[in-house]
This record gives structure tokens, C-alpha cells and sequence, in this order.
DNA sequence: AGCCATGCACCG
DNA sequence: CGGTGCATGGCT
């Protein structure tokens, strides 16, 4: 019931935008303790769904959905969890890959959110929203995206 | 198992 | 009509 728990997720490239995936879906891996710390969903009806409101640092709301896309159980080829419409947290924190989404749950139910960045290096975006990836001394653009079309 | 990709619906 | 998310398929 109400136990307080924490997970955490690096953000791959497709997580963070960078691969044009118009979905940002994150995977939520089957392991108990992960799915522990969401609401169950019924496997007995297609596709279940719960929308969950995160708290981040500043008090600001979000709200993601927690989805069970278990198609396979009804015919189709999926089965896996996925934490969906975090576009936008991911776009205004600026997150990149790498970076690492912490997600905790106190003893009352409620959620609340928190970005960890790369400690070693400082990933960040430009003003175009590019990736810029500080290794050792320099600068270095690794990955380019968005600016002419 | 995890990440990448996409047609379509919906909505501003 | 462009962006976003749904639901699903694909690739490794």
C-alpha cells in the first residue's frame, strides 16, 4: 500500500527526442518492484491506462500515463508498460540522453519528479536545441537535429 | 527486453 | 497544418 519507493530511468535517445519518435513513451521494464510503484492495471481488458500527476522541485504538476499495452494477451504482438506524455517535462528541463529521470512515491501515494543530470558531464542543449556534450577540456556538437527545416 | 519508428486521430 | 499522443509494428 502506501510504501514510500523511488525509481529512477535513464533517458536512451528516443526518451529524450532525439530520434524524431513523435512518441515519448519510456519502457517500464516487468520487473515487480518497478511496477510496484504504479497502480496496478488489470491485464484483463486491452490497453489499461491510469494518468498520474508528478510533482516536480519547483511544485509544478505533471501529468504522465502509465499505460499496460497488452495487445499480445488479445491477439497482437505487444506486452510491455510504458510512462507516456513526458514530452513536455523532457523539452522544458532540457533533458538529453544520459540524463536520469528520478520518480518517487511517499507514504501517502502521491508522485513527484526530479531530473538528474549527468554529473561528469554536462550534456546540455543549445539555443537550437542541439545537444552539446562537454568531454574533458572541449566542447563537442554530437548530435544535430532540427535546425534547418 | 529495450529502443526506434510511424500512420492516424485529435487539437491548437 | 504542425505538434503531440495513441497504438502498434520493427529492428537489434
Amino acid at each position: 500500500m502506501g510504501e514510500s519507493l523511488a525509481i529512477s530511468k535513464t533517458l536512451s535517445a528516443n526518451d529524450a527526442g532525439d530520434t524524431g519518435a513523435h512518441q515519448a513513451g519510456i519502457l517500464v521494464p516487468k520487473e515487480e518492484k518497478i511496477l510496484s510503484f504504479f497502480p496496478h492495471l488489470a491485464a484483463d481488458r486491452r490497453n489499461p491506462r491510469a494518468h498520474l500527476l508528478f510533482r516536480d522541485e519547483s511544485g509544478a504538476e505533471w501529468e504522465f500515463a502509465f499505460i499496460y499495452y497488452n495487445n499480445r494477451l488479445f491477439g497482437g504482438t505487444r506486452n510491455e508498460y510504458r510512462l507516456t506524455r513526458m514530452t513536455r517535462y523532457i523539452r522544458e528541463q532540457a533533458l538529453v540522453p544520459g540524463d536520469e529521470v528520478l520518480l518517487s512515491r511517499d507514504g501517502h501515494g502521491s508522485y513527484s519528479i526530479t531530473a538528474r543530470r549527468l554529473k561528469k558531464s554536462t550534456a546540455r542543449r543549445d539555443a537550437e536545441g542541439r545537444v552539446v556534450l562537454q568531454l574533458g577540456g572541449g566542447w563537442r556538437i554530437i548530435e544535430l537535429h532540427g535546425g534547418g527545416k
